[in-house]
DNA sequence: AGCCTTGGTGCAACCGATTGCAGGCCGAGA
DNA sequence: TCTCGGCCTGCAATCGGTTGCACCAAGGCT
């Protein structure tokens, strides 16, 4: 009961060597086994109530069959649905997945890299990795295979699974447009983000095909991906650049910005119309609800987890990029514009 | 650079046995060597950039320093805080976690379990284990201590870490019950689930308690924790036990219930009053914004963390069982009742 | 018939750290 | 000065599979 069966146990009573059992009870290796062998040690082995050790087998492979996964934070609405699709991929092809938060802290990072690959993982999945992190080098010098997620980073030549974030903000900015909004606000990401720099440039180029003027540039960027930094930009926004549509560059600035409109007396949907982007749970319970950019999240997991198999499977690293597409999804918090309904717009015109 | 540096080479560059380097870089040992030994090591270790194998160090110690974290679902948007806070906890204490997701298959999680046990897992954290599972008969013939976080399991002589859901239930009903209402229904959770049986408890003992009938029982069990349940048996509730108000046992439900009442004509927080459970993210947001039961769901994982790594450092089992408390969080969902409000509950009269 | 190939199995080293045991050295007590 | 004990350190076995290599038997070929 205590002592675990191992092969050797399986070996006696299958009368076979170890490494017979070993080769008969591993897919890999069965074919060098003849069939009536196979059959003879797969039957003592689960009579014995043998369970593979994947420790032991690791230690000598130096392959563990586990992948380490990094997020910034769990909490947020946005890795859920990756960690999960990546997990059951994972699962699926028999690794089990060690699942960490880093809070965005390089030192932590840095330590969680370094204990995962004293468990040997074979593979890393980053998701949202800062720019400027190390941790590329960090996998790259302990020999482990990494895929990005969600998040580019300028120059890595790693395998990346990301968003089409450009194009999903010019979506949003044609919707905006088809509903005759001519003034459009933009509320940017942080500096540094991949994703914010994307989106904002994809929100800059939709005005510029529309051959509307950028100039000033109605752009506030929010120093975080959180609603208290959605409503500081929108107050920012509001007081600098008056519009009659904003788009956001993320569903979570979008709660801050709907408290700012409220607090101006703006009634969102109606007196001005708001985008979002991630299209993450629950935004279409709010009210009024979101107009957004929906990200194939569980998408993403699978094909980074997909990505990181085929990387692990191969001896050349090989780089790819997955870019997916996203999709605009249409709710109550973008109308058509219509001048009489926005007078706050034409104060200065009131003024005279 | 392509093979790793061992304790081997360490002790080479130091002048000393492996073993010695052993003692000397393991903290629990160190006390065996000298300081000068020690420091001496510990430089080498550093200078060649040593990096502890997890992996060897466990098939000799048969400790992996790792957990294993089992969910349902980690979309499911009760989880990510427990998990998250279990994680940081865990992290602390220098282990790892092994997160899978269930999707509420036994077989399923037997074959992670089994998996897990491979890896050597020191411990598994069970969330939502479903009854009648044989999860814990076979951790236990593996010999792994596990601990059951958020519900409860029948005669399971296991640690668990759980809300008090009756309480909490009790604390929903007499909120509702101080605005006024009489006419108080229930929806319940799945059937089979300690959360529901839990919940239902509390909402019955809180009528007794304030001398209202509660026959018929005006309770309807909602065969999911989700939306669509909700809904089904909101409609269910609409039509066999008029209302003032309806506590339910969970927010997921309370989303399908917004559905049935508006469908129904009823606005939430003024015709009908109706308190969730669980105080998830983003139900402050929705409209109304809802009153409900704050779970303490951070902690949870931190003290589900904390008697399994108590246990794993014990060597007998003494299963213990942490009950939090839970709040009540007041929103708009709830209001006064006020019969001139109610023109649906007196129908039956109306129709006289 | 003799030789070579091929398929199947056994042998033993190996992955990298841990640990019980033995032995050496040194200081203290007689 | 001799002995005993304690403190360090070295030795080697061990954890449980994996795998290169050797070996053997059987079958095919000339």
């Amino acid at each position: 009961m205590s002592s675990r069966v191992t092969i050797a146990d399986v070996a006696r009573a299958a009368g076979v060597h170890p490494s017979t059992v070993s080769r008969a009870l591993n897919p890999a290796t069965r074919g060098l086994v003849t069939q009536a062998v196979a059959t003879r040690v797969a039957e003592a082995a689960d009579r014995l109530g043998w369970r593979p050790s994947a420790v032991a087998a690791g230690l000598r492979t130096r392959k563990s069959r586990t992948i380490g996964i990094l997020v910034p934070d769990l909490v947020n609405p946005v890795f859920p649905p990756i960690v999960r699709a990546a997990e059951a991929r994972l699962a699926e092809a028999g690794y089990v997945a060690i699942l960490a938060n880093t809070d965005m802290d390089a030192a932590r990072e840095a330590l969680l890299i370094e204990r995962m690959s004293g468990h040997l993982v074979d593979g890393i999945m980053l998701a949202s990795a800062a720019s400027g992190s190390t941790s590329l080098d960090l996998c790259a010098s302990l020999g482990i295979p990494v895929v990005l997620i969600n998040r580019r980073l300028q120059g890595a030549s790693v395998s990346v699974v990301v968003n089409d974030d450009r194009h999903g903000m010019v979506l949003a900015v044609n919707h905006l447009l088809a509903l005759g909004h001519r003034r459009i606000g933009h509320i940017a990401g942080p500096t540094g983000v991949s994703t914010a720099a994307d989106r904002q440039a994809g929100f800059l180029a939709a005005l510029a095909a529309a051959g509307l003027a950028t100039d000033p540039v109605p752009v506030v960027a929010a120093d975080a991906y959180t609603a208290a930094a959605g409503r500081r930009a929108m107050d920012q926004l509001l007081a600098a650049h008056p519009c009659s549509a904003v788009a956001v560059a993320n569903d979570m600035l979008c709660l801050g910005v709907y408290d700012a409109l409220a607090a101006a007396g703006l009634r969102v949907g109606a007196d001005i119309s708001v985008t979002g982007f991630n299209d993450m749970p629950f935004v279409d319970r709010i009210s009024p609800a979101l107009t957004t950019i929906r990200i194939q999240h569980a998408e993403m997991g699978r094909q980074a987890a997909e990505i990181l198999l085929a990387e692990m499977a191969a001896s050349k690293p090989d780089p790819r990029e997955i870019v997916l597409e996203p999709q605009l999804v249409v709710r109550s918090s973008s109308a058509p514009a219509s001048p009489s309904a926005l007078p706050w717009l034409s104060s200065e015109k009131v003024r005279i």
